[in-house]
Parts: C-alpha cells; structure tokens; sequence
RNA sequence: GUGGCUGUAGUCAAGCGGUUAAGACAAUGGAUUGUGAUUCCAUCAUGCGCGGGUUCAAAUCCCGUCAGCCACC
C-alpha cells in the first residue's frame, strides 16, 4: 500500500486538523507524536510497553544507525523493523540535525558532509543519495531528506545559504529514492525570516514531496518566535500534505503547534526529561527530584490512568530517581509516553468534535507547561 | 600507664607560615526541544576538635587539653 495522507476534521477556528497517514506497516492518526527511540529503542522502554502506551510510530535515526549496527547487519537482519521487533511505522530522521548539534568535526560541501564517527573517530560521508540509500536499507516507513541546520538565530545570510543548499539536496535525495511505497519528507528552514520561510516552503512544495517537514526552529529562538514561524510557515504548506515540526516540544508547543495546523512531532523532552525525574500531566509538570516530593504519597496524576500513576506514589518516583534506579527511568518514561500519547488523543477527540479551540486555550492557560 | 599517629563541611579529602580554605560525593535549587543526557549549571566551612601562645601573618609552628586509632607495658 502506498504511502498517503487523508485530511479527516478541519478545526473551525483554528488551523488544527486531524487525519490518518497511511504507511507499509499501518496507519497513523494524526495529529500525532513519534516517541524518539535513536538506537533501537525508546529509552528505558522497550516495545510491549510503547505497545500498551497505544505509540503509533517511533523515530530512528539514521546517523547513529549508520554507525552502527551499520548497512552490512543491517541488510543481513532483513531491515531494521526486523532487527529490532517492531512491526509499527517508523521514521527516520537524516541525521542532518546531528551533523549540527553534535561537537563533532565536519566538513559540509556542495558534495555532501564528511563528519568523524563518535566510535572510533573514523572519517564517514554523507551525500544525499548515499544518505537516502542508507534509509532504504534501514526500510523506513517515512524517510527525512539530508538538510542543512543552522541556529535560529543565524545571519540571514548564512540561513539563506543553508535553505538554498537544502533544497539542492532535497531534490537529490528525491532522484535518489529507489523505493517509492515508502515516504519521503522535503524539510522547510530558512530560521526566523519569513522570506526565506515562504521562498523554502514554496521550493519544496514544487518538488512534491508527500509531506513537508518544519525544520530548524528549537535550535534558539524564544517561545514566541517559535509559535510564530510555525505557524507562519504551517500556513505557507500544501493543505492536503501532512506538516511534521522537528524536535519540538513541551506540551504547550505541541498544542500551539497543532493549533497552527501541525499533524506530527517528536521530541526528546518525555523520555529524556523522564530520566531527569521530570513527569508531565494534565494536572501540571512535577520535579521529582524536589525534596518535598520524598513523603508525598500522591501519584503524578491522581486523573491518570497509566499503570505508574495507579499504583506508584511520587515519593517511590523521587526514590528511585534520585538513586538512579532504572526502573526508576522506565516508570517516568512510561508515563510521559503515556501523557504525550493522551495528550495528542485528546487534541484529536476534540478536533472531531468541534472543540478544540476551547480545550487547547483552557490546556495553555491553566496547565503548566 | 607509656610511646606514636590522626583530628579540616553530612561523608571522603587537599592544604604543611602569607591574598577571599582545592576537589569529589551527598544535599538544595535550576536547566534540558529532529537523544553522543546515569548530562549540564548554580548554591553549599567568616571556618580547620577545644583552650592558650609565638609571629606583621597560624588549618599550618609551640604548650596544654579532649577524642579516636595503633603499639608496648
């Protein structure tokens, strides 16, 4: 089954929608958040638990899994949804969001990027077509064109010569794609000018990709710039193409951004703020580490209906984190998974049935984000 | 009883005459947005067992005292 995008509810007076993608291993109801799981796993979780979560999709990435297990395994396992068990939809990130966070060296050319491996400091090259190749081996359902980031807060020089350089790579990563029942996604930067944002929305909307990716922003700019550019640049993208905003975010991004018209995210911040004993919920964000919490016999969320909030008090949540007991990181995980997985059904229940504009304005203004 | 060694923050511990007493752990806050997160940042001894003394200057030297440890009676 090919790959494809149905647009299901408009929101009334808002730019959220709700909708179903369809993938190779199943459909997606959108809006939707992708659980961020780089080696293999969503960390400190492990697959029965997403399962019992209801997490529609995981994101891999294709620069860590390049490194290793590498192409060689990756091909004898049969592809990564072989290798690691998991028969969902999976999208890959390009690593090009790695190539410009991590403190690594690397040499970005016209050709492609030259980047030293964290394992053994060997010398790795990326060129958009061996970058898309390397995705087609890992066999992702929804594949992430190689871009160039930049900070948001670039010249806008140097963020029009990374926009300008990403759509050139952009349309070869798509002369590159062999197998077309999988997706691949063009991404949006041009960082906090809205010129640059309308004239990359408008060039990779002419390459007709099947969605369109909102990169470069969680990369510096504040709060405000961030809701503002995505909306703005939401607004600039093909109505019936699903909108995927990289990286972000905290709830209250996540239902501005759906307010402004966005059908998918991932971040780190639940499972990694997890292991910082950092718990979301509809009730409001709890420190765990916060020595009040060590005789607090209260769940995170007395409304939540995970099997951590049923049974585990915060003052169990704050021992085992402050111990760094593991189990400690699987119960917060477990249950931010489970907050940002409620979250996004509660968004999209409440776009069916009219309601959203008055949910997600009561959610902004009464939860902490 | 005699001799020796040691007493620095909640813990371990640098310092061995000279400006505001390292550092680590713990503790208490904070950060974290396409995961190289068991990470990062901040705060944390007007004080060096106690009492005297020497000196321009003492956690550092001297005397006394208390406590702990070791050895020998």
């Amino acid at each position: 089954m090919a790959f494809s995008f149905q647009v299901g509810f408009k929101d009334k007076n808002t730019d959220a929608r709700c909708g179903i993608l369809t993938t190779q291993h199943g459909e997606i109801k959108t809006p939707v958040f992708m659980s961020v799981g780089t080696f293999g796993a969503v960390r400190a979780l492990d697959h029965i638990d997403l399962e019992s979560i209801g997490v529609q999709i995981i994101l891999g990435n294709t620069y860590h899994l390049y490194l290793r297990p590498g192409a060689e395994t990756l091909k004898r396992r049969g592809g990564y949804h072989k290798l690691i068990h998991w028969d969902r939809p999976i999208l890959t990130d390009s690593g090009g969001f790695q190539i410009f966070s991590l403190p690594h060296q690397r040499v970005i050319t016209e050709d492609g990027v030259e980047f030293r491996s964290y394992l053994d400091q060997a010398l790795r090259f990326f060129s958009p077509e061996s970058n898309i190749e390397f995705q087609e081996v890992i066999g992702s359902d929804i594949m992430m064109v190689l871009d160039v980031c930049v900070p948001s807060t670039s010249s806008r020089d140097i963020a029009a010569r990374a926009m300008e350089r990403t759509h050139r790579w952009a349309l070869r990563c798509k002369k590159a794609q062999k197998n077309h029942a999988n997706a691949l996604f063009g991404i949006v930067q041009g960082a906090i000018y809205e010129d640059l944002r309308t004239e990359s929305a408008q060039a990779l909307t002419e390459l007709d990709f099947p969605g369109y990716a909102i990169g470069g922003l969680a990369v510096g700019e504040t709060d405000d710039e961030r809701e503002h550019f995505t909306h703005f640049t939401a607004s600039k993208l093909p109505a019936n193409k699903p909108r995927y905003l990289m990286g972000v975010g905290t709830p209250h991004d996540l239902v501005r951004s759906v307010r402004a018209g966005v059908d998918m995210f991932d971040c780190i911040i639940p499972t990694n703020h997890a292991r910082q004993g950092v718990a979301y919920a509809f009730s409001g964000k709890v420190k765990l580490r916060r020595a009040a919490y060590a005789v607090s016999d209260e769940p995170v969320d007395s409304s939540c209906a995970c099997f951590v909030c049923q049974r585990y008090s915060r003052a169990y949540l704050h021992q085992l984190i402050k111990c760094d007991e593991p189990t400690g990181w699987r119960l917060v995980s477990f249950h931010n998974t489970w907050f940002y997985e409620r979250l996004m059904e509660r968004c999209r229940s409440e776009i069916a049935g009219g309601t959203f504009d008055r949910f997600s304005r009561e959610f902004l203004s009464t939860v902490e984000d």
